[in-house]
DNA sequence: CTGATTGCAAATGCTTTGCACGCCA
DNA sequence: TGGCGTGCAAAGCATTTGCAATCAG
């Protein structure tokens, strides 16, 4: 899977004229070797991390490729930073609940909102091109049973809990 | 209608515990005579050209009253800059079109999209509290036709043209 | 070789904040 | 009088950029 990952980048850089680069396979190793969504610091840091290394601006710089060669997708969690979602490779039209109890992100593709969308779209005479929906939800196993696994985790980990907008 | 937003201010401010000022009415009269989105500093220019006056700070400051009074929403138009939408008083669950062609934004409600937004997000084990939906497009007259009253006058205007993506 | 790439530090640009003063209750 | 609100300038912070050295093809 990173191997077509790998050559999907090749085959980008090449109509564009780029190089293959230590660093930018070392970016990418690390963003596709987990789903999981990130900033760009965060992704600077698991770089650091990691045995390979590559300065903070070579990371906005391959970000920027990547958004570019649609492998990698800026996404809407309602943070203030920018968020990087990798997933778009497995399922090109996902799109995210958030909860707003925890923070934790599902990702979830239903083909009758995508014809639901189209449809919409055309009526207003358009032509889709993308969509995005992002669902702000609250947890219904936290509200009755007034305990959720993953709020739990969130505070063991740490995770910053979203504020309740 | 102003009024009533002007109402809704009082309310909320009294609640907090927090003073009806010259600089937040005329903030939310330059706003709320119109129902264009836009940013921060597009919103403080609007605010010098008119015959008040309020700093950038208080602009920022009143743009965070107004948001967590849930008078204007930040919404996400895939540009960088935050952009408020006013226009949720009036539409509570309105979602936008994007055009790519011109960056024309169509705001539209359907509640078929919101009823089906809300089964997926119960079968996934959530209460529903608030769907965000961000479609974007390209204009169907334009390719049909090869022109569009839309993008002419985005043209005219000066307005950026949106990179497609 | 030649032009793309990198790292560093400086610059950018939006947004937030500290502070002193003004003002309303 | 207490403390909220404002304007100003300074600070913050994520991201971008200029530049000289380095590297890929």
């Amino acid at each position: 899977m990173i191997e077509e990952i790998h050559k999907k980048v090749s085959a980008f850089l090449k109509t564009k004229g780029l190089r293959n680069t230590p660093q930018r396979n070392a970016i990418i190793d690390v963003i596709f070797e987990s789903d999981e969504h990130f900033t760009a610091d965060e992704l600077w840091e698991r770089i650091r991390k990691s045995n390979s290394k590559a300065s903070r601006a070579t990371v906005y710089r391959t970000l920027s490729l990547l958004v570019e060669a649609n492998l990698l997708h800026e996404i809407d969690l309602g943070e203030d930073l920018k968020t990087y979602d990798p997933n778009f490779h497995d399922k090109p039209a996902h799109n995210h609940l958030i909860c707003v109890d925890c923070g934790k992100v599902l990702e979830f593709e239903d083909s009758h909102l995508e014809l639901l969308n189209d449809c919409l779209t055309r009526r207003m005479g358009f032509r889709p091109k993308s969509q995005s929906i992002r669902i702000e939800a609250n947890c219904e196993k936290l509200r009755t049973s007034g305990t959720c696994p993953d709020l739990i985790n969130a505070r063991v980990t740490g995770k910053r809990i979203p504020k309740k907008r």
